[in-house]
DNA sequence: CGGCGACACTGCTCTAGATCAGTCCATACT
DNA sequence: AGTATGGACTGATCTAGAGCAGTGTCGCCG
């Protein structure tokens, strides 16, 4: 293993657990199984028990759930370094399907390896279970986020959030970054209209805030933005691992 | 320790790994400090980081934001076996604040005794994790739930979560169960008016679904409710340990 | 080349649920 | 007994955002 080539998941653990070589080995020889899927392929289907997740490593992916009304509701986005379906692992049914969003490449992780893996190295499972929570801190963030916040203000803080993550893994910063997603995965993940999350980029545009373009965002008024959404970053940003 | 009284939270994740007397040993160790708290004590402040986390084992305690605009966002409700502020252990800050809703007993644990334990054993890692997963998952079907779902149906399944929540440490079965919540709390957690859930609960009532009154919650009709509702017990159902 | 599908964008109407402004009951306090 | 106080409950009005029905503009493919 070369130091050169880390995976975006060790780089986002790094951040958190100060990881020793016998670890990362182990972490790398995690995602070693890598395989492409193109857009569309559905990995995990809802309600399918597969006990196996996947850590993506490149492209974007979302997870969601149909609605008995034929809607579907977006859950959350995964960027590199991101688990897919770890919960479907641990719980015995998938309670969520995913579909790439882009083409992708992601590593199997058999459930067994994984929990083989938290017995050989207990700082490792400390590791996941940060990264878990971390998840869980964002996915109630974006609850608070449809259950109290006006469209814009959704859609301000999406963005936001977004872009934290991304920076985390070294895929963009405070000018913007690069995003796949159409208006309507917006609508999906938001709880709003296609038609409304147009009417309200335009405003975002006009008010000089921010650019949804062409699949790039960019931050024209950070903290403008910032102060809209009532973005917090505090829990993503780590500043250094807790654990020495 | 007599195995007669068993905590909440042990009885809980006894669901999911089937754990040896060493490892029981620690487990129960870990909420030996148990202290009480009356209501309206704040537990952990929002934004404050105490490193250390709660285990309760007796009285409800609801978790919640301020917004900026003063209204208050309810993020989830804990009862007997859940964790207080597991995340403020893991992520630096806590992400928000803890007030008991009834008189309560929790234990305090110490972020130190907690990462050691896991090394100790990794088994009550998987375990932990797992535990934090489900609450994920939970937190993911509450997001669904205000996204998609219109009041009443949020309010069913709310309603009907708390009970499979509730019958998972012993506190209420498919007749109903104790809650001490206020129609505000309900207001508060699903993002919508004190005014407006008191209409849904007299629909619910009158149709005689389920009734909600002087601190009892009583199901009348609970096929209907779950249909109503699409509630998927699936991820809290884990008929057996998972892990032998 | 023309046609088709995906995505962006717009104006209009309509409804779910918020907000306001109360009443009615308990229980607790003095 | 007299008065706060907290919760349940109601009707009237207001509004954000959905739903509908469309136009405009790419890029692709036969």
């Amino acid at each position: 293993m070369t130091a050169v080539e880390i995976s975006p998941l060790t780089r986002k653990l790094l951040a958190f657990v100060a990881l020793n070589d016998a670890e990362l080995a182990l972490l790398e020889q995690l995602h070693e199984r890598r395989r492409s899927f193109g857009i569309g392929a559905d990995l995990v289907h809802q309600g399918q028990s597969e006990r196996a997740a996947y850590i993506l490593s490149a492209g974007w992916v979302c997870s969601y759930k149909i609605q008995p009304d034929g809607t579907r509701q977006i859950v959350d986005f995964q960027v590199p370094g991101d688990f897919l379906g770890l919960r479907s692992v641990l719980l015995r049914t998938s309670d969520h399907a995913f579909e790439p969003i882009t083409d992708i490449q992601a590593a199997k992780v058999q459930a067994s390896d994984l929990i083989n893996a938290f017995s050989l190295m207990p700082r490792l499972a400390t590791a996941i279970l940060w990264a878990a929570s971390r998840d869980e801190a964002m996915v109630v963030e974006h609850l608070v986020g449809i259950g109290r916040r006006d469209a814009d203000a959704r859609v301000a803080h999406f963005l936001l959030e977004l872009g934290s993550r991304l920076a985390l893994v070294g895929m963009g910063d405070r000018a913007g970054y690069r995003c796949p997603l159409t208006q309507y995965h917006l609508a999906d993940a938001l709880g709003l209209s296609a038609v409304h999350i147009n009417r309200v980029l335009r405003r975002l545009r006009e008010t000089g805030l921010v650019t949804f373009r062409d699949g790039q965002v960019t931050f024209g008024d950070y903290r403008g933005l910032v102060r809209l959404a009532d973005f917090d970053p505090a829990y993503l940003d780590q500043s250094g691992p807790l654990l020495k």
